[in-house]
DNA sequence: ACCGGGACCTGGAAGC
DNA sequence: TGCTTCCAGGTCCCGG
């Protein structure tokens, strides 16, 4: 499940992989991930072609390939999408959606099993695209303000969790970091922001930034080559989630048995101990 | 403006 | 063994 840190690991690929090159064909094999672009899977490839990739930009879970221009090439993993870099005629991956033919000689792909994730054309995209303007600074940000987030939340109405994973109130936030950062912070999701302090809420984002920061750092270690790949990322995934997929299992910091609940149809795992569940609000 | 819930997707796991 | 149902979840869209 690719959150910001996965995105990120992606983004530093492309920058050594992909920036540089130009791109001499481009194939579609599935029109489903290009939806998001109003000139469709044709209009896609023909914008595309030709052009010099001069940056690989991300903002939250998006990123963003700028072309020589002001133009950009705009990508969302979603939950299964990947952007590898291959050989050329390397055998071609199941769910191969889009392929791009670059100058020397290697293929950028795009394979994405579910097809929650996209590309799209971005006129005018290269410094920020239109499309993900109303997406959030993302805590690693240089100019994400945490007061400023932290007194936003807290003047919401809805639960903590439900405001961590709202990519216009704070992006790169997922299920899995959401869950690993109201652990760290001992609070329950399901708290009502109103109920905190601006402090406390602030921490609440230094333990989103930090445990993203941590994941980075290992996962920024597993790329090397002519490879990258969202799901080689994740080491983090087997080593060191506290939260995330951890139910009937130890707290790590006190030992009570972690439980898992249902919330906003996602599920929840938490410290029974460590983070209390609110009371039911009345009506 | 804000809030909450359902739809979109596929394939592996679980249940029968 | 083979079928059906459930589950994972990021984002968009709609109704309230």
């Amino acid at each position: 499940m690719p959150e910001l840190p996965e995105v990120e690991v992606v983004r530093r690929g492309l920058q050594s992989h992909v920036v540089g090159r130009r791109v001499v064909a481009v194939e579609v094999l599935h029109a489903r991930p290009l939806r998001r672009d109003p000139s469709g899977p044709e209009g896609f490839a023909a914008a595309v072609t030709g052009r010099t990739v001069t940056q690989a930009l991300r903002r939250g879970k998006y990123f963003w390939l700028a072309l020589d221009g002001t133009d950009a090439v705009l990508g969302h993993l979603g939950m299964s999408g990947q952007m590898l870099v291959k050989a050329p005629g390397s055998p071609a991956e199941r769910h191969l959606r889009v392929r791009f033919d670059l100058d020397d000689g290697s293929e950028l792909r795009f394979v994405d099993q579910r097809m929650f994730g996209g590309l799209s054309f971005s006129p005018g995209g290269a410094v920020l695209p239109d499309e993900i303007a109303h997406i959030a600074l993302d805590p690693l940000d240089p100019d994400f303000d945490v007061e400023a987030v932290a007194r936003r939340i807290r003047s919401r109405g809805s639960a903590l969790k439900r405001q961590l994973l709202d990519q216009t109130v704070v992006s790169g936030v997922g299920n899995i970091y959401a869950d690993e950062a109201l652990w760290r912070a001992g609070i329950h999701g399901e708290r009502l922001a109103s109920s905190l302090t601006g402090p406390a809420i602030g921490r609440l984002l230094d333990h989103a930034k930090d445990v993203m920061s941590d994941a980075l750092e290992q996962g920024g270690t597993s790329f090397d080559a002519l490879y990258v790949n969202v799901n080689g990322a994740s080491g983090y995934f087997d080593r060191s989630l506290s939260a995330y997929g951890q139910e009937g299992r130890p707290c790590p910091r006190c030992g009570t048995t972690m439980r898992r609940e249902q919330f906003m149809n996602r599920s929840s795992t938490s410290c029974p101990r460590c983070q209390v569940r609110p009371r039911r609000i009345p009506g």
